[in-house]
DNA sequence: CAAACACATAAGCACACACTTATGTGTTTA
DNA sequence: TAAACACATAAGTGTGTGCTTATGTGTTTG
């Protein structure tokens, strides 16, 4: 919701990192994140907690493990925000041209 | 440039305010910048280094003033970055072909 | 039901960060 | 050329942030 605290949120590397690895999969829990991270279980925990206090990540507890999944609208407060600044620039029109070409192949 | 600083630029309220206010601009000097908000001379050279570091503005000296501007391909990576990982952005390419496609005629 | 497990939370610590005041640097003006 | 001006930089300070270790909570398993 509050659009600071999604930037906030996506600042730090690691949570990106976490954020990144949920996208690739359909849903994970915080121990599978864990491997191949060099990361505590207590870190893992507050970097999901900041994830979901900023509506980026969903949970949803599945026994004793707490599966965690990407919001699909998280990122739509960046979205619009990085639109407004980005896309409708006259001297940017060109590029924009030829990125949307390359997506149509 | 680096992925991390540029987010790291974003993630302060003020500094995107500066930002913002660049972008409906044409280019504006750091004490043109300063008036209307609450900041102090050193806090505004502070986040505009920031943001210059980040490639997110670009600055040209004109005389004693420094004139600063957004720099257009500062948002890129974000842009990249966040296309990969929101469900939203199809929607603002279609937008985009539309608007590219008016251009047109 | 006790132990093991998955995860969250608390508390403390080192460092990053955004601000402040003071001063430096370069340019213009009177 | 001295003062004023626009801005940058230095140094210090309070607060935020990301980590750690320790412990708590809830669930499953033997």
């Amino acid at each position: 919701m509050m659009e600071n605290h999604i930037f906030k949120a996506l600042a730090d590397p690691t949570r990106r990192t976490i954020f990144e690895k949920l996208a690739s999969a359909d849903g994970m829990n915080a121990s599978a994140l864990r491997d191949g991270m060099t990361i505590s279980q207590p870190a893992m925990s507050q970097h999901l907690a900041v994830l979901r206090d900023a509506k980026l990540v969903q949970e949803e507890r599945q026994g004793r493990f707490v599966q965690y999944r990407i919001n699909p609208e998280g990122l739509d407060m960046i979205v619009q925000w990085v639109a407004r600044y980005s896309i409708f620039w006259p001297e940017r029109v060109n590029a924009l041209r030829q990125t949307l070409k390359e997506m149509d192949q």
